[in-house]
DNA sequence: GTGGGTGCAAATACTTTGCAACCGA
DNA sequence: TCGGTTGCAAAGTATTTGCACCCAC
């Protein structure tokens, strides 16, 4: 009956380390695809499964965040207190350090959703660059 | 030389009009696959693909929007200004008509991104049912 | 040595697309 | 009639997963 991470002791790999450095190395918002290209210029054997899997468990202990699109999902090694504008033309995603100060009340109070302790808030438009061309 | 629209008449069918209703009548955000059970049961011969392609179109136009997460695609009947919460948990999307003066100011000014004109607004994070399971 | 991690390949799941038939204007 | 639209099925694409082997601790 084992719940989750109940008595697991996570391993650290060179997959891992190699996948998060990239990521806190670079100031573009690589999808998985670009991760695992990259990644493999490093380790030239590591397979899509593992950097899905490494991205994913990375994510969920908060040393990345997802920016999920319509199509593919970004990963994002910066988690400093910032916004994102992902455009719908082509899909490029923009960092907002601009910070929104009636959103940071709504982050510590009550919603119509319920109490928020944490949220990431995105905003989704047509870039400078889509909208003239 | 065909350009996007030029010369080209959109022509009413049932198909659109039941989905368009259908979206319309609803407080839900169904994913295109909802929307392709629900219509069957008034279409039976309906297809996938032309669902996909009318909420593509409705989308295009400006009749519903889309609502992407990572998994899947939610349509809104309703254009009416507000924003989304997206429950990173369950995947439920929630309506927040919670207005945020600071937003709208940023929807009319200038950003670090260009000048933007009208962009939607969302939140992603757990919502009150998640966070107690 | 143990069990979490990995590589590989097959499988998922949602969405898109080619094409011939269909039908609204 | 004309060409936009549909149904059908196959294809596409990002992501997940089963399994045997591997290796960090």
């Amino acid at each position: 009956m084992k719940e989750e991470n109940y008595l697991t002791t996570e391993r650290i790999t060179s997959q891992k380390e190699v996948i998060l450095n990239y990521l806190r190395n670079t100031k573009s918002h690589p999808s998985a695809q670009k991760v695992y290209a990259e990644v493999k210029k490093v380790l030239p054997r590591i397979s899509q499964g593992t950097v899905y899997r490494v991205l994913s468990l990375l994510n969920k202990k908060g040393e990345v965040q997802e920016i999920s699109t319509r199509d593919i999902t970004f990963y994002d090694g910066d988690m400093s207190d910032h916004s994102h504008f992902i455009c719908q033309g082509c899909g490029t995603v923009f960092d907002i350090f601009d910070e929104c100060s009636r959103c940071k009340i709504i982050k510590e109070k009550k919603t119509k959703v319920g109490k928020i302790n944490s949220f990431r808030i995105y905003f989704y438009g047509i870039c400078k660059k889509c909208k003239k061309g």
